[in-house]
DNA sequence: TAGTCTTTTTATCATTTGATAAGTGCGGGG
DNA sequence: CCCCGCACTTATCAAATGATAAAAAGACTA
């Protein structure tokens, strides 16, 4: 470990900044839009068939997007302080989302409005490559995560996301979890009994 | 349908422009760097194990990216003419590839080196501009991917691709299609007879 | 502490998929 | 024309997972 800690990124502009360099003018026009809120355990933050608008950092807390299908809950990811999201396919499309996303603890969230973002990446080049970074971090995760899915059964993949998100799993449940890896609670109870 | 054709994108400039409007002189830059290449049926366009420093434009032909596990094989996605592609994760980070690329048939691409276009995104915001958009479309597609996946039993998933992918079925063979879905080849099999 | 609600585990059975092997059909080269 | 290789199908059995129900373990409240 290094001597000198990594500054934790405790806020949007700060993670904004981490991506790329923002000059002053872009951080002060950045900073006039930002809003923020707070949301309780249980809470829903966004409901499926609406318009996502935002694009969010988790100041604190826990979230999961996930979908229904008829009979079970699917999760694509979860958030927790530090990282940014949205609803991808609404946001960028205009179109309602088949997501949802659900606070798992109280949520203290800064967000900024699609068509602010819109203005500010028109009007700043240093805003459309931090944007273009973001979208390159999602597009990664999500990358690995068909990989992992295609390659995995389901045993498989819950030892790996004790080793990648072992703290996470302190922090959700195993019902969660299972949505998460795509198998019923019930499976996954069986597989952490081997 | 309309009487006025929508003209078929066919080379990586009217992707480009297709996407984001550029200025002459973007348009004049972009094309300085681009190559062309003809791959056979059967060769490799990208070997696993190496960075991957271009990104492509198929102008025809039809490829697949995948990787192996000790026993199996998995493609992450076909790409036909008109459609642009890179190996992401090794292209974002330069990070030698788990993935490989092999032409399915003859195949003629036009690419970008990496370099070339971190240079282009620097110089015109246009082009960052158009890169974003590119990269939107890989995560809406992979998120996409994702929900299915994660949704829907192996039945469900040929008969959407049927649906969705119908013309494409005629230019792979069912292993590939097999390898793609995350099952065997003879699951494949068994599930198209029923 | 008892009672109630939620989460997790255990058990049973049906379904899906994988592994393996063998069979079928088709096309190209000798 | 025959043989061989390739793609695909069919058959059999084992393993993994889903659906359902019930039991056990925790958590919270009165």
């Amino acid at each position: 470990m290094n001597r000198i800690e990594q500054a934790k990124v405790v806020n949007f502009l700060d993670f904004a900044a981490s991506l790329t360099k923002l000059e002053d003018e872009a951080k002060e026009a950045l900073t006039s839009k930002l809003h923020t809120k707070q949301y309780d355990k249980g809470e829903l933050i966004l409901e499926t068939g609406t318009v996502c608008n935002q694009i969010y950092f988790v100041e604190s807390g826990l979230l999961k997007t996930f979908f229904y299908t008829d009979t079970r809950e699917f999760i694509m990811r979860f958030f927790s302080e530090g990282n940014m999201f949205t609803v991808l396919d609404s946001f960028l499309t205009r179109q309602p989302s088949t997501y949802a996303v659900l606070a798992l603890e109280p949520t203290h969230i800064t967000y900024l409005n699609y068509a602010d973002l819109d203005q500010l990446c028109a009007r700043y080049h240093s805003m459309e490559t931090f944007f273009r970074k973001l979208l390159s971090m999602a597009a990664l995760n999500m990358m690995d995560r068909i990989g992992n899915t295609l390659e995995e059964k389901a045993q498989v993949a819950y030892h790996r996301f004790l080793k990648e998100h072992g703290k996470l799993l302190q922090r959700i449940s195993l019902a969660d979890l299972a949505s998460y890896l795509g198998i019923t609670q019930v499976s996954l109870s069986r597989i952490r009994s081997l």
